[in-house]
DNA sequence: GCGTCCAGGTCTACC
DNA sequence: GGTAGACCTGGACGC
């Protein structure tokens, strides 16, 4: 193995491990942590079906790489190799506005205090998208059987245990049989199925939707429209694209909603939406941290 | 060890 | 527009 190291600077008040620790993301590979050396892992593929397995950790405001390849990257390997790990990160996120709004609201003061608000996200729209289809209608530890299953069966192998995050094209070369046996994907697999055909052959491309100038209401009736996208996973997409418009509502949230706004006692959807309509287009963000404040009172890497 | 029940979102058909 | 039932898996539970 090739060593490579290289840094870049983290946006002031950026928090390390509060972006990665923003949501169940961090836990299903090709990310993955390291307790014992506190680092943060991705498998990136590069050009020429390259992998690299990048190991990240923060000092002194900068995010510090050690990045492993089976052999010498190429200087454009080395450039390339910066772009996934920034947009992981959510490094060149915009948090000035959400942050102001956030001091304007005492209850709200200790998110941008806490360096909070970015959500970790895959480096491709195409992987949170499989990934969301996932969570849908299960428990969490099927959601990591199913991608633990995804990387090892359809992913490129960079070592023992180590698989990247498979293509829309090889993922699309498969049947649906083929997914419901070794991805266990269930009545899920021809939405997955459905959704790599979609994005390999160029008809569906869910790369532009982080770029998309397209309100936000038109763009979460685009994500609903594939297949396996619902109210939930729309919405919690729409968040991973920088839109938080839209709370994404499921069980678990619905009960953290319960037990502090409600004296655990259960209320329509209806009602949670109307207690954040006030907070306006960062609602969805302000929902997710409520919900999750306690994650944050934890000792990092937990 | 085996069978049954249940939780978890989304889709489709139906009213 | 709202609702019921089906979809599939894994875990909990009872026997």
């Amino acid at each position: 193995m090739i060593s490579h190291r290289f840094q870049f600077a983290a946006p002031p008040g950026f928090n390390f491990w509060r972006t990665i620790y923003s949501h169940g993301w961090c836990s299903l590979p090709p990310f993955s942590i390291q307790k014992e050396s506190g680092t943060f892992s991705r498998i990136v593929s590069l050009e020429d079906e390259v992998l690299a397995e990048c190991m990240m950790r923060e000092e002194g405001g900068k995010i510090k790489v050690l990045a492993r390849s089976e052999s010498a990257l190429t200087a454009d390997q080395k450039t390339c190799i910066k772009h996934p790990l920034k947009v992981c990160l959510r490094l060149d996120e915009e948090m000035s506005e959400f942050y102001a709004e956030a001091w304007r609201l005492p209850r709200f003061r200790w998110i941008p205090k806490w360096g909070a608000g970015r959500m970790l996200r895959a480096p491709t729209v195409f992987e949170d998208v499989v990934k969301m289809i996932c969570t849908t209608n299960c428990s969490w530890s099927l959601t990591e059987a199913m991608v633990q299953n995804f990387t090892t069966v359809l992913g490129q192998r960079f070592e023992e245990g180590k698989y990247s995050f498979p293509t829309p094209e090889v993922i699309a070369g498969k049947t649906d049989a083929f997914l419901r046996r070794n991805i266990r994907s269930g009545y899920r697999s021809p939405y997955l199925l459905e959704l790599a055909e979609r994005v390999s052959s160029g008809r569906l491309d869910v790369e532009s939707w982080r770029s998309s100038p397209v309100s936000t209401e038109e763009l979460f009736k685009t994500v609903r429209s594939v297949k396996g996208m619902g109210d939930y996973a729309a919405g919690n997409i729409l968040k991973l694209l920088g839109r938080y418009d839209y709370l994404g509502l499921d069980s678990w949230v619905r009960g953290k909603f319960y037990d502090l706004h409600a004296n655990g006692r259960k209320v329509k959807d209806a009602t949670i939406e109307k207690h954040y309509a006030p907070l306006g287009k960062f609602r969805g963000l302000f929902f997710w941290l409520e919900m999750t404040h306690d994650w944050y009172k934890h000792k990092f890497p937990f």
